[in-house]
DNA sequence: GACAGAAACGAACGTTCGTGCTATTTTCCC
DNA sequence: GGGAAAATAGCACGAACGTTCGTTTCTGTC
């Protein structure tokens, strides 16, 4: 009862640490100083610090998801969706959801050279991520909003790249300008590959 | 004499362990174990561990500019050159140059939430390179290869941005085809703001 | 309100971190 | 080839790391 309360409020202060330190960077005596608890008395609600770790990525993962994910998914499916996903990231590295910037893009940054069960669970929530990027993509065909021809796999890649240049020039450069250009980029992308929708006509036919 | 070779050698691996581990996770205990001498001798070298992670920041420019920017800048001016600095980039992951991807990458991300010296020499660095990157979009335009409506700013942070995705796809989820995809997004984009050489014709007016 | 279990604490463990000293060895120059 | 200077080693330090332990305090239940 009070553990599981305990536990959430240590989980969404890790993720702010970690977000701007690092996994590696987060440190249990930090974390316990700034909860003002003891270190052992923290510490006995994960068995290890990896396990704390893997708890703040989860804690990440659901903050990304209710800020991110979830709101996009109440646009209308298709090529709507796909730019409120769009829109949704940039806002969401603008509103400093989390106060280093996008968790993700650190961790996947910091991990990818070390093995291990970490790097796994940050590269699978990432899979999760861009295939959710894709579906929206294929929605959009299926909708016949986009040239047929797009390859999702492609042109999720290009977004989330634009993405991660969006938060490296915001954060490290501060460059301000950054949040535009990048949604400039997404944006003029995107209609270049719009079809136009077909007036009352087509819409008779379904 | 023999101090700077040692020194060297010390940068070079240091480059390596930092490429993979991050420059936090770079430690002189174990670097002066890899490299067979003691912590204290090794140490002498440097006064701090900051100095340490500043050279070793140096040392990977200096590979950097070795292995991409110079040999791109042997491409004539334009077009051709702009399109070498993509392929040179794209060829730099997949050899490795790094043994954990683009050190730059992968140190922006580590402490774009560290202000300080380190987190000043990183951003130094990167706004020399897409600085570069600009240049060689302005000539292109100067040379009339490319749009003259072209935002020098606005293409170099696209490039710059695939190449981020890149190395994240290639690094971190393995993805073998990633390198292909970013190449392929780079010629496209490129290729869609080119401007055709006009023929013999033109070629005499100058 | 007593009692059991959960939650938090304080102290200590062994290790590793970066950083000082003081020797000792190696290198380079006349 | 000897002697100054540079390079490296050895040892110790205080602090911080993750982790363990036994004890104390709090919480929820009958």
């Amino acid at each position: 009862m009070k553990g599981d309360r305990t536990r959430q409020s240590i989980l969404e202060r890790a993720v702010d640490i970690a977000s701007l330190e690092g996994l590696e960077g987060l440190t249990i005596g930090r974390l316990a100083d700034e909860l003002g608890m003891s270190k052992s008395g923290l510490f006995a609600h994960f068995g290890s610090k990896e396990d704390l770790q893997l708890a703040t990525i989860n804690a990440a993962g659901e903050r990304f998801v209710i800020e991110v994910l979830k709101p996009a998914l109440k646009a209308e499916r298709g090529y709507p969706r796909l730019l409120a996903i769009c829109r949704g990231w940039i806002s969401y590295v603008r509103r400093d959801v989390f106060p280093g910037g996008c968790f993700f893009a650190a961790a996947s940054f910091e991990f990818d050279g070390r093995p291990g069960p970490i790097r796994d669970a940050i590269a699978h929530t990432m899979n999760d991520w861009i295939g959710a990027i894709e579906k929206a993509i294929a929605m959009a065909k299926e909708e016949g909003h986009i040239d047929p021809d797009v390859d999702p796999k492609q042109l999720a890649f290009e977004i989330n790249s634009l993405f991660f240049g969006a938060n490296f020039a915001y954060q490290l450069l501060g460059d301000k300008a950054a949040l535009q250009r990048a949604m400039r980029a997404l944006e003029d992308r995107l209609e270049s590959l719009r079809v136009k929708p077909k007036r009352k006509l087509a819409a008779v036919h379904r």
